[in-house]
DNA sequence: ACACCTTAGTTCGAATTTGAACAACAGGAG
DNA sequence: CTCCTGTTGTTCAAATTCGAACTAAGGTGT
């Protein structure tokens, strides 16, 4: 009677972490957002884009890649590729290995723009996050949420 | 020459309990999307305007309030309501005490359409987040998190 | 009663996101 | 080589999101 059998809800406490969860993170990019618009003119995922690329060799990779570290869609990513691209931070080069292929490239704009768009944002998150939490707090979250990750990206294979 | 002094980075933890946040966050939303989408036709933010409303006393709750909890700004909820209404999944009613509030009503095709999308979402959530990670993750999760949540809805007010 | 500032919800336009459809190519099996 | 299947990135229409401007009403002090 397994699959029809009622569903098992989640006790308080897993709720409370479910809740916590959704609304720390709703919470979060909202304010995160709102920062980085101000102070840098940056959406928090064109930002994040500046950070996948400034930390990839070369400061370059291929869409699907930076889709994938993303969590995006493709369709998405060109877009705000194309935004980039406009304003001067990124540059679109074709790969040498495969004609379909496009790498996505920072430019020294762009390396200059994340410059300065770090600090401010790197604070905030440290405000409202790290020094929110003690040390072991964020040990047991780093782990738990990269187990949580890592099961996420298994079923997408 | 503190204001202006160099920011402080985040050290190797701080860096994963971050990054795992961010894309666990985006990678869950992504999953459960999809799910409640096939499974009910509902976006979650539908699915969880039901919620709210289900938890709420007399099944119902102001525009307002309504906003504020699941963290979304004003015009985005009503478009949403609009479509809840479209459905028939919620009603407007007009408030008693206050002329300009509109109170955001359940109805009973909307608890049923809850009461259905309800047992598989939650078992994804169960099997995607909270079996992933031990009785002792979650109580510093839930803690944690509801710390970071208190303290973004202070410096909000 | 009056002016004044705040609040509630909607409307509007612009920006963003998504999935599906598409065209072009890669990488093998035969 | 040739067919077949899977990948790559883009385009497109539709849906959603946000913030600013707006209307209307509450609440306060005088």
């Amino acid at each position: 009677m397994s699959p029809l059998s009622e569903p098992r809800w989640l006790d308080p406490d897993e709720a409370a972490a479910w809740r916590g969860f959704v609304t720390a993170s709703n919470l979060l990019n909202r304010r995160l957002e709102r920062q980085l618009k101000e102070d840098s003119g940056l959406s928090h995922q064109q930002y994040e884009i500046l950070v996948h690329l400034s930390a990839a060799p070369g400061g370059s990779l291929r869409m699907t890649e930076l889709a994938d570290n993303l969590v995006t869609s493709k369709s998405g990513l060109t877009y705000q590729v194309t935004q980039l691209e406009r304003i001067g931070l990124v540059a679109r080069r074709s790969c040498p290995s495969d004609i379909r292929g496009v790498i996505a490239e920072l430019t020294d704009q762009g390396r200059e723009a994340l410059r300065q768009a770090a600090p401010g944002h790197v604070a905030l998150v440290r405000e409202l996050l790290i020094d929110v939490l003690s040390r072991e707090q964020l040990a047991v979250l780093a782990e738990g949420l990269g187990a949580v990750s890592a099961r996420l990206r298994l079923d997408e294979a």
